[in-house]
DNA sequence: AGCGGAACCT
DNA sequence: AGGTTCCGCT
């Protein structure tokens, strides 16, 4: 039975989140509903099209109007189904399953049990929690994760071969703690001397999304953006994160005055972290907004984000991570014409490459499956670490991919893990030559793809699961 | 409520 | 592969 809710020929553009009501093209339409296209799996991998639970999960929490049905709750990355049959509900009318109920639900949810990318919060009754651990971060360009200390050890570009750390600790410095709000947070700690050598560190911590702040709720990160895809290499407002000149640190385009990116998209700690930044990426701030360390509260203005609610950022995603996942990720669709719908929310698409974290085992670990409570996480479970090995998806590209560490630049940003400096980024001379059209925009335009990326795209930060890929996991 | 096996579907 | 459906069990 087809009841051609979501087919093929839900096209971008698309409301940017699955809102009851947004009505874009009947013929995407189940019962009502519309949904990004970027819920979809890419349409390289089998049953593409078809939104996965766990995706949906995410969808869910991250629109306020379901927080009376889902919400982030607890520690971090845990959820707690409200209301498990308005949840059942919508996941039925989401897969034209119109017998769903929460008992299927479940199944399904139990289903990621093994997968590791759900668990069960024992104790507390439709209480989950994601194994943000498991997840791959995609388009974290400037925080380098590949080449921070924590992932050199497994990089599989790198042939690392030291052991990696999988220390709680370390984890912990991939998701570190949502800085305080009374805590100045800056993206760069120029703390300590001026740019240079040690001038701009990256500092993780000041990306509030990257990281839970109060003890008792951690909201994970704004991880899917409400952006729509957009069909590959469709950088409508010339963007092009492939190119070398995209992120070039003297080649940075200024946007158009006025444009796009209007001040209020810009809440604190965002705006003044941008705002630090060293071109190119402070050069994404308005006409005086750069440098101005503007201090608007996380309140501010029209930009849709819920007090406490983290703000999605959105940066271009530095080319070093292109080897290592896809970079077309939000970018291109960030500052377009189709995402006038919902780009309330600034959006900070900030390239880690594809960093994921598993074990090689695919089970839940007895001790992880009897701790329960759900007052911390089990350290086991999040505790180990693989770089996704995203090389096939690459195969022509092989010769583009970094060897990390093989070059310094030294303008680069370093990253800060736990005080920890890590390894700069890899140079923007080690990127292929590409064409560069005259044009102001459109030198940021694709002139001939790289290659096909293997996530799906235009998130301004993708989360993907090394379980629902061609990756990592062993079963 | 929650689990997981099994058959089945797409 | 990623569920969906059913069901017995705890």
């Amino acid at each position: 039975m087809d009841c051609n809710c979501v087919s093929d020929l839900l096209l971008p553009p698309v409301p940017t989140l699955w809102t009851p009501g947004q009505f874009i093209k009947p013929s995407s339409l189940c019962n009502g509903f519309a949904f990004p296209d970027w819920a979809y799996k890419p349409e390289s991998s089998p049953g593409s099209r078809q939104i996965q639970l766990w995706h949906f999960i995410l969808e869910l929490l991250q629109k306020e109007e379901y927080q009376g049905v889902i919400a982030w709750q607890g520690d971090y990355g845990e959820f707690v189904i409200k209301d498990p049959d308005e949840v059942a509900r919508l996941w039925g009318i989401r897969k034209c399953k119109p017998h769903m109920n929460y008992d299927k639900l479940s199944r399904a949810l139990r289903y990621y049990y093994n997968k590791r990318i759900l668990h069960k919060t024992k104790g507390k009754r439709f209480t989950y929690k994601f194994n943000f651990s498991k997840v791959v971060l995609v388009n974290y360009p400037i925080l380098d994760m590949a080449n921070s200390p924590f992932f050199l050890a497994q990089n599989h570009f790198n042939g690392g071969s030291t052991a990696p750390d999988c220390s709680p600790e370390a984890i912990q410095s991939l998701f570190p703690r949502l800085p305080d709000s009374s805590r100045a947070t800056s993206l760069f700690d120029r703390s300590t001397t001026a740019p240079g050598p040690d001038g701009d560190k990256l500092r993780l911590d000041s990306l509030p999304f990257l990281g839970s702040g109060a003890p008792c709720y951690s909201k994970p990160p704004s991880l899917l953006g409400p952006y729509p895809r957009s069909p590959p290499f469709d950088y409508p407002w010339g963007f092009n994160p492939y190119l070398p000149g995209a992120f070039s640190l003297n080649n940075c385009p200024k946007l158009p005055p006025g444009s796009l990116y209007p001040s209020q998209f810009y809440p604190n700690p965002l705006q003044s972290s941008l705002s630090q930044l060293p071109n190119p990426f402070s050069s994404l701030l308005p006409p005086g907004e750069a440098g101005s360390g503007g201090d608007r509260g996380q309140t501010g203005g029209t930009n849709g984000t819920a007090g406490g609610q983290p703000p999605r950022l959105c940066l271009p995603p530095y080319p070093g991570s292109l080897p290592l996942g896809r970079s077309d990720i939000g970018n291109g669709t960030v500052l377009g014409e189709r995402d006038r719908v919902e780009t309330t929310t600034p959006v900070l698409g900030l390239g880690l490459g594809a960093v994921s974290v598993g074990t090689g085992s695919d089970r839940q670990s007895p001790t992880e499956r009897r701790s329960g409570g759900g007052v911390k996480a089990d350290p086991e479970s999040d505790s180990d670490l693989e770089i996704t090995d995203l090389s096939d998806c690459s195969s022509e590209n092989e010769n583009d991919e970094f060897t990390v560490g093989k070059s310094l630049n030294r303008d680069r940003p370093q990253i800060v893990l736990d005080g920890k400096k890590g390894s700069i980024l890899p140079p923007v001379s080690a990127l292929p030559p590409v064409p560069v059209s005259p044009h102001p925009l459109k030198s940021l335009m694709p002139i001939s793809p790289p290659h096909l990326p293997c996530h799906p795209p235009s998130l301004p930060l993708w989360l993907y699961m090394t379980g629902t890929g061609r990756q990592t996991l062993s079963k």
